[in-house]
DNA sequence: GTGACAAATTGACAAAAATCAATTCTCTGC
DNA sequence: GCAGAGAATTGATTTTTGTCAATTTGTCAC
């Protein structure tokens, strides 16, 4: 690992509490690898020996069963997956991909768990984050269970706003079918959501998204905090 | 509180294994009410100022937007809820009702805080518990995606089976409407998926669920445990 | 640039699920 | 036991979503 890559590690929510000594620890037995693009990391059911962190790159969290398949969630750097399965010694309940050419930290599970015990700081970063992580998914239930997929696809699209800047024009960081699957759809539908978006103030070409009209988006979208809030 | 509920509640998960003294401290500060069916304990947006153990009776966890609501878990005896929300120091995403006349527990969220930090154990044991409501939304969330409203009911029944002692008579212990929610359809439909499983080994009588073939539900459901075990 | 391949779009259609309306059933309180 | 309210069921219909096939667009290696 890198000294960049060490102090990048080192600031994160998750470590950057922590007592010197016990960050080094952990460290010790952590490696850092690069993978390339379409690589399956983890798959589900198997058993969490490692807490990932990815440094550069982007990973898909996805899940399957009988036949079908779903992406959950991406992972972009610098952030940790499959914590929970983690701390639990549990086996992973998704499988993990490489979307592009990603570097990736792999930190011993055991180890994790061992310093967790003995410093209270770190202990305490993973309970925010872990609480982090599960308020984040429950958002994103209630945003399936409540909202038809029209509406999905108008509130993503505002979140990706914020997230770039808040613009009238910005890119979506993400290709098409797999945000479909993200929003639980089809590609095929989700083109025609976007479309349907076109009388409500949004355009998209290609990965390029204009809001013609703000406030007719945003009161077709009504976004609202408790889904759509990221931090809290 | 009584005495036998000051010991139910240290008997819990969360609890058991931390300092006396520290328990005591929290418990100093809770206090043990009676509500009636139907009372609304908490409303989502709200600042977490307790958290909450079901003693007796069940709880709703609901959410709505939009004019619509939807079911989001069931809590019943003895265990928490809302405690990201406590440990996070936000908002609750989540309302909560009582489903039938129900004693609750109440115990300021700033005490839990307080306790947290100076009791490892007690740490340890959030972590666990976080991490595993976590795993049981991503599980939900799987299910919600990956399979569609026949299958969701089926799986569920199995679930129920299990929870129930894996006998061919049981009952499930949800009202009709409030299962429809929260499995994400309405009630007219879960009559109709419920009609449907008949031809899959499964008669629904009322509340009295009998299985008449359970090779053949189970090949119809395909349960799986990285989705309907409900401890891992 | 060109060809090859994957992604995205479009249209036609099918399936799933929601909605609406009308009963029927099941409690609960009297 | 009976009335009334809410829950559950059923049928008819609409809306939403998915599927399949064909076409267009975009991207990347050469």
């Amino acid at each position: 690992m890198s000294d960049s890559e060490f102090s990048e590690v080192r600031r994160l929510d998750l470590f950057a509490g922590m007592d010197d000594a016990h960050f080094r620890a952990l460290m010790r037995g952590a490696y850092v690898q690069s993978f390339p693009p379409q690589i399956e990391l983890i798959a589900e059911g198997e058993h969490s020996d490692f807490l990932h962190v990815v440094m550069a790159g982007a990973v898909d969290l996805f899940t399957s069963w009988n036949g079908r398949d779903t992406s959950m969630a991406t992972v972009r750097p610098i952030s940790t997956f499959i914590l929970a399965a983690t701390v639990r010694d549990a086996p992973y309940l998704m499988s993990a991909r490489t979307m592009e050419k990603s570097r990736i930290a792999l930190i011993p599970s055991a180890d994790v768990r061992a310093v967790f015990d003995a410093d209270g700081n770190f202990a305490r970063a993973i309970v925010a984050e872990l609480a982090t992580c599960y308020r984040s998914v429950v958002k994103s239930q209630k945003e399936l269970k409540l909202r038809n997929s029209r509406e999905r696809v108008a509130n993503f699209l505002l979140r990706q706003q914020r997230r770039a800047g808040g613009k009238p024009v910005f890119d979506m960081d993400l290709e098409k079918r797999r945000l479909a699957s993200v929003l639980g759809m089809t590609p095929e539908n989700l083109s025609r959501a976007i479309k349907g978006l076109r009388g409500h103030g949004v355009v998209v070409d290609g990965t390029r998204v204009t809001v013609t009209d703000q406030n007719a988006i945003e009161c077709f979208a009504k976004p609202n905090p408790l889904i759509d809030d990221l931090a809290t």
